[in-house]
RNA sequence: GCCCCGUUCGUCUAGCGGCCUAGGACGCCACCCUCUCAAGGUGGUAGCACGGGUUCAAAUCCCGUACGGGGUACCA
């Protein structure tokens, strides 16, 4: 049997974070196993879902390089992969339940139900509704053909249960008694999420349904809607949530949760992948940084863990720091060259292209995040500006002066401006003056760029190029008096 | 309330009855390297929720308790 496996956010909200790892544990299970990754888009909510999210979703899987075989905008042989699009078919098997006598139509008003399930509770039962409230079969046919509005409820057996066997959690039971006799079909026609869903996988084949564990509890619901339908039932994998740092349900005020918000923060998208794989699962031999075709050759759903994940972004900020300095260094330099540009409000010149190639070796090493870059390396194109604070740290020290002094009358006398050149020219400064290079280098660092922290000095005053260092030991010199 | 799921360092995890004096990674601390900051190197810190069983032997199996998460809609 291939395997069909599907991602199907609902349109309701960005992509997030547990979604995106959602959306990676089918890919790597589909690629794992040479099968076929769907994407559907679960929208039967009219109300919540909107355009700007479904776009949202796709980009940001494109973003993450979750590629998909079929669906929403791949196509496939299904004539559409979204609910929204096919009302007439949830329609259709929903009449043919009704007539089989696996649904009914609900007459209970919503003040009725909840009398119902309040009574249940204070009675320490299931507030499960088991369709009690109901009129006689005749009755409600008459009142269906006089025009009164009506829900479909799907007729749970009762008495019962559901067994099933899922792939993390392993035998998961469920008696009827807690399994109401959900709506299938809205008064107003359109079909719950469950049904939907369930007809969706059942139609395109889906063999695993492997989703968020905020669903198992609807499983049952699922498992006996397939069956009635008389299909057999998927494969279920119910994959723990991700928590915020205090161990509550991940949310916005935890920090960001859209994937999209960490691209805009400078995260790589292999980087991203990493983590959100580890988080959940672990490829063995002791591996962290792992690239997304080994994931897919190790991956195995039998080994994901049964418990919350933390979304703890101190690991992911190092292990983009990983992934950024494993980038080629013309990638890096083309990754970053907007961001430069956004940050100088206009573009780069050609020889100012030369200097970012340059540089970018030396920042590539020490960033940990695309949008640091900017400032480490705005010296290099703009006016000189001074961090208050290094310079009230650097610039007021003994010594100061005299390195900036000392700087200027060695590199002066510098013939070719190159890296090494300049370096030697220092060390002798150094060595003249007999300063440490602790408290001879720094004030030159605050000089050139402006912060007692920068890439390395030698290198950023041999980018700098002569006439502009020399330039800035003076406006310096002039500042310190 | 009721039902379901879970519980190994602060965090992500390895472990599937003896290889465990519990391994790796992040974080943190120290030292080394060093022109700053990073990176890198070395070392260290810290954990089997608790209580009962089962067994010659339990982090590993069973039961209970506690705690955490999810569900309990004409949301998904």
């Amino acid at each position: 049997m291939t395997v069909r496996v599907r991602f199907a956010p609902s349109p309701t909200g960005f992509l997030h974070v547990g979604g995106g790892r959602t959306a990676l544990y089918n890919y790597l299970f589909a690629r794992n196993n040479g099968g076929t990754f769907i994407l559907r888009s679960d929208d039967t909510d009219e109300a919540r879902s909107t355009d700007e999210f479904r776009a949202d979703i796709l980009e940001s899987l494109r973003w993450l390089g979750l590629d998909w075989d079929e669906g929403i905008e791949a196509g496939g042989p299904m004539e559409t992969y979204r609910q929204s699009a096919r009302l007439s078919r949830y329609q259709e098997v929903v009449a043919g339940l009704v007539a089989d006598g696996k649904a009914y139509y609900s007459f209970a008003t919503p003040e009725q139900l909840d009398t119902f399930r309040k009574e249940a509770m204070a009675a320490g039962k299931s507030p499960a509704y088991d369709g009690s409230l109901e009129p006689s079969a005749a009755d409600a046919a008459a009142r269906v053909a006089a025009g009164e509005s009506a829900t479909v409820r799907f007729a749970v057996p009762r008495p019962g249960s559901t067994v099933f066997d899922d792939v993390v959690r392993e035998t998961v039971t469920f008696d009827h008694a807690q399994v109401e006799d959900f709506v299938i079909l809205r008064s107003n026609g359109t079909p719950t999420y469950h049904l939907a869903s369930t007809v969706d996988d059942v139609d395109f084949g889906i063999t695993h349904v492997i989703r968020g564990e905020d669903l198992l509890s609807s499983t049952p619901k699922h498992v006996l809607l397939t069956e009635a339908m008389g299909a057999h039932r998927a494969t279920y994998v119910h994959l723990s949530l991700l928590m915020g740092p205090d161990g509550k349900k991940l949310s916005k005020r935890h920090g960001h949760t859209a994937i999209k918000a960490y691209r805009d923060e400078g995260y790589l998208a292999d980087a991203m992948l990493n983590y959100l794989a580890l988080l959940g699962w672990s490829p063995g031999d002791d591996d962290t940084v792992i690239a997304l075709d080994e994931m897919v050759k190790r991956f195995d759903l039998a080994t994901v863990s049964k418990n919350p994940a933390i979304f703890d972004t101190d690991k992911l900020l190092w292990m983009n720091g990983v992934y950024i300095r494993e980038m080629p260094a013309a990638d890096f330099v083309d990754g970053v060259r907007s961001l430069v540009e956004v940050d100088l409000g206009r573009e780069l010149a050609a020889d100012e292209l030369d200097t970012l190639g340059e540089i970018a070796p030396l920042v590539q090493e020490r960033a940990k995040l695309l949008n640091e870059v900017p400032a480490q390396v705005r010296f290099l194109f703009g006016d000189i500006e001074y961090d208050e604070t290094s310079w009230n740290k650097v610039m007021t020290k003994d010594g100061a002066a005299e390195a900036v002094a000392g700087a200027t009358e060695h590199l002066t006398a510098v013939g070719e401006w190159s890296v090494e050149a300049v370096e030697a020219a220092l060390r002798a400064m150094l060595a003249e003056r007999e300063l440490s290079a602790r408290k001879g280098f720094q004030p030159l660092r605050v000089a050139i760029s402006g912060s007692s922290v920068s890439p390395p000095l030698f290198e950023s005053i041999a980018a700098l190029g002569r006439e502009r260092s020399l330039d800035r030991l003076a406006t310096a010199a002039s500042r310190m008096v």
